[in-house]
RNA sequence: CGGGGUAUAGCGCAGUCUGGUAGCGCACUUGCUUUGGGAGCAAGGUGUCGGGGGUUCGAAUCCCUCUACCCCGACCA
C-alpha cells in the first residue's frame, strides 16, 4: 500500500477521551474513531489488524471442524422468552421495536438463535457432534463503556456452539475447542494463560477462561509457577490454613474510641491484623442480614460469597442503618460475637485463636475470644480472594497473582438451553435426547486492544508480526528528489510485494523524522530505509521495531532477510 | 443507576472566579527557503463558545434546564 493513497490519520496528541494505552495508541495511529459512547469506526490501518485476528481465528476453527455460519444480528423476543432470558438478562440487552411494534433485541449473544437452528435442523444423533461458529457484530449496553475497545458496547466476536449427544462428547469437543484456542493465541503472538474460571449465570459445568497477561488487565489470575494451576480470582479456592492453636486468653471488652478499620485496631492494640477478625453484614435471603467473618487481613471474594444461597444476590451490603438495627452497633464495632443472624466464616478466620473483634457496641472491641468457647462454631466457607504466597489448591507450591484481559471463554453449557428450547435430537434407541450443549467465545475486536496493552513502548505499538496491519515499513528518503531513488524504492516495493510481503509504503514528500515517527507510532514491525547514500554503497538501512540501532544490509539481499524474518516470527 | 468531572477551531488547551463581543500551540492552505528523527520565515482560513430558556444595555463568563462525553463502583468477549 502507498501511504500517499491511504487514510492513515495520526495524531501527535493524544485525545483526552483515552485513558488505557491501548486507546491512546489506537486513536493517535488512525486504527480508529469514535462515534458515541462504545461505539468505533475501524479505518483502514485499524480494520487490517482485525481482519487478521479474524483470520486465524477463523482458520484454526475450521481446521478443529467448526462450521461457520452467520446469525442476524437482530432477534425476535420470543426465543428469548423461551429461553427466560428477556427477563433475567437485564438492561445490557438492547431492545427494539419494530414498525409492527414487534419486540426485538441486538444479539449480545447467540445461544437462543443456534439452539433454534438445531432443534430445527438436528433430528438424529447421527448428526453429533457438531460445532456452529460465527464472526459476528454483537451489542451490550454496558452501563459503563470504556477503554476504547476494551470495553466497547459494540464489538466483534467469534462465538461458537457445540451440541452432542451425551456428555463424554461435549468434553470431547470442550478439550479441543481448549487446544484449539491455545494454539489460536500462540499463532496471534500474544503471551497468554488459561485458567479455570466461574461458570456464573450461563451455568454448566467446566469453565476456562483465556487471558491476555498484561498488568493494566481487569482480570486478576492466580497462578501456581510450579504445578501450572491457574484460576480467575473468583475461582481461586482459598485452602485452610493448619489446625486452630487452643485458646490461651479470656476474652474481655476494651474502650476503643474512635476505632473503626481493621488498622485503627492494630495500631489502638498492638495486635497484628491477622489476629483480628472483620464482621460484614450483608442481605440474605429471608430479608434479614447473614455476617461474613474474615481475618482482618484479607480481602472478602464477592463472587464467593455471592455462591452461598443464604446471600441474597446481587450481593448487597447491609446499610449502616441495618447494621445498627441487627447488632445495635456502628458498622466499625460490629463482630461475631452473639450475633442474632446466620454467621459464615472464611476458613483463614476461623482457624484462629485468642484474636481481636468488634463488640457489636459502639467504640469497644473483644480480645482474647475464641471460637467454640466465647461464640459458637461458625459454618466454615472459602470467602476471601486468595493472596500470593498462599498454598496452591492443588498442594503443589503456592500461588502468584497477575492480571490478564479476558479475550476467549469456554463453557461446557449442558443443556440449560437446549432444555428451555426442547431441543432434541433422536438417540439409538430411537428415543428422544436433550442435547449437550458447549459454547465457545472470543473477543475478536478486544484481541487488537489487548495485543497494544501488551505490546508497546513509548514510541507507540509494537505488533506481533502474525496481526500486523503491514510487516514492512519501506521509508525512501526525500525520494521526491531523487528519480533514481523513486525507481529504486517502487522496484524493492513491487518486488517485496510479489512474494506475498505486506508493504506499506511511504511515499509520501516528507520529512524522514515525520516517516520515522509514523512508522513506529503505528507499530509496523520490520523497517526498510532506503536513501541516495545507500544507493552508492548498494545497501538498505533495517531494523526491527523493537531495536534501537539500524543495520545497512545489501540491497539485492534484503527480500530474503524479510522473507525469513517474518518466517520465523509466524511459525 | 449512584458518586465525581468536562464540554471554547480538526486535536490539545487558556479565557469563566471579577460580564464588554474569543485566544495559544499543533494541524490545515499558499509562497519561498530547508531536507536522515515531528523544519524555518511570511501570508491566510477556521468557531451555532454542547442545545434550549432566563438575567442584563451587553453573556463563553451569572441563573435554570436538557444533552453528550470522561473518570470511580456492580457486568462481561
Amino acid at each position: 500500500m502507498r501511504l500517499s493513497q491511504m487514510l492513515l490519520p495520526t495524531l501527535r496528541e493524544t485525545p483526552a477521551e483515552a485513558e488505557v494505552v491501548s486507546h491512546k495508541l489506537l486513536l493517535r495511529a488512525g486504527m480508529i474513531r469514535k462515534l458515541a459512547a462504545g461505539l468505533y469506526t475501524w479505518l483502514p490501518l485499524g480494520l487490517r489488524v482485525l481482519r487478521k485476528v479474524e483470520a486465524i481465528v477463523r482458520q484454526e476453527m475450521d481446521r478443529a471442524g467448526a462450521q461457520e455460519v452467520l446469525m442476524p444480528a437482530i432477534q425476535p423476543a420470543e426465543l428469548w422468552h423461551e429461553s427466560g432470558r428477556w427477563e433475567k438478562y437485564g438492561a445490557e440487552l438492547l431492545r427494539l421495536q419494530d414498525r409492527h411494534q414487534r419486540a426485538f433485541c441486538f444479539g449480545p449473544t447467540h445461544e437462543e438463535v443456534i439452539t433454534d437452528l438445531a432443534r430445527m435442523e438436528l433430528h438424529s444423533y447421527r448428526q453429533l457432534p457438531a460445532n456452529f461458529y460465527q464472526i459476528q457484530t454483537k451489542f451490550r449496553d454496558e452501563i459503563r463503556p470504556r477503554f476504547g475497545l476494551m470495553r466497547a458496547r459494540e464489538f466483534l466476536m467469534k462465538d461458537a456452539y457445540s451440541f452432542h449427544l451425551n456428555e463424554a462428547s461435549l468434553m470431547e469437543t470442550y478439550q479441543v475447542m481448549y487446544d484449539t484456542y491455545t494454539r489460536i493465541f500462540t499463532r496471534l503472538g500474544l503471551q497468554f494463560r488459561a485458567v479455570r474460571a466461574d461458570t456464573g449465570s450461563i451455568g454448566g459445568s467446566a469453565s476456562h477462561e483465556f487471558h491476555v497477561l498484561a498488568d493494566s488487565g481487569e482480570d486478576v489470575i492466580a497462578f501456581c509457577p510450579d504445578s501450572g494451576y491457574a484460576a480467575n480470582l473468583d475461582l481461586a479456592e482459598s485452602l485452610a490454613p493448619g489446625e486452630r492453636p487452643a485458646p490461651t486468653r479470656n476474652m474481655g471488652e476494651v474502650y476503643t474510641p474512635g476505632v473503626r478499620t481493621i488498622s485503627a485496631v492494630t495500631i489502638c492494640l498492638l495486635v497484628p491484623s491477622s489476629r483480628t477478625v472483620k464482621t460484614l453484614l450483608v442481605e440474605g435471603t429471608d430479608g434479614g442480614v447473614v455476617a461474613l467473618v474474615l481475618r482482618g487481613d484479607h480481602d472478602l471474594n464477592e463472587t464467593k460469597a455471592a455462591r452461598l444461597t443464604e446471600v441474597a444476590s446481587p450481593l448487597t451490603f447491609a446499610s449502616p442503618e441495618r447494621v445498627r438495627e441487627f447488632t445495635g452497633a456502628d458498622p466499625g464495632s460490629v463482630g461475631p460475637v452473639g450475633l442474632q443472624c446466620p454467621v459464615f466464616c472464611d476458613r483463614a478466620a476461623a482457624a484462629i485463636a485468642d484474636f481481636v473483634c468488634g463488640a457489636n457496641r459502639d467504640n469497644f472491641h473483644l480480645t482474647g475470644v475464641n471460637w467454640g468457647r466465647d461464640l459458637p462454631e461458625p459454618r466454615v466457607v472459602d470467602l476471601r480472594s486468595v493472596v500470593a504466597g498462599d498454598l496452591s489448591p492443588d498442594g503443589k507450591g503456592k500461588l502468584a497473582l497477575c492480571r490478564g484481559i479476558e479475550v476467549g471463554h469456554i463453557f461446557q453449557l449442558g443443556t440449560k438451553y437446549s432444555a428451555a428450547l426442547k431441543a432434541e435430537v433422536v438417540g439409538e434407541d430411537g428415543r428422544p435426547v436433550t442435547m449437550e450443549m458447549g459454547c465457545y467465545g472470543i473477543g475478536v475486536s478486544r484481541i487488537v486492544a489487548a495485543a497494544i496493552e501488551q505490546n508497546n513502548d513509548e514510541r507507540g505499538i509494537i505488533w506481533p508480526v502474525a496481526i500486523a496491519p503491514f510487516q514492512v515499513a519501506l521509508i525512501p528518503i526525500n525520494m521526491h528528489r531523487s528519480i533514481r531513488l523513486t525507481e529504486a524504492a517502487v522496484r524493492l516495493y513491487d518486488e517485496l510485494r510479489g512474494v506475498g510481503i505486506e508493504v506499506l509504503f511511504d511515499d509520501r514528500a516528507l520529512r524522514p523524522g515525520v516517516m520515522f515517527t509514523d512508522a513506529e507510532l503505528v507499530g509496523i514491525p520490520y523497517r526498510v530505509v532506503m536513501s541516495d547514500r545507500g544507493l552508492d554503497a548498494g545497501t538498505v538501512e533495517y531494523r526491527t521495531r523493537r531495536d534501537t540501532q539500524s543495520r545497512d544490509v545489501p540491497l539485492d539481499g534484503i527480500v530474503a532477510l524479510l522473507r525469513e524474518a517474518i518466517q520465523n516470527a509466524c511459525s
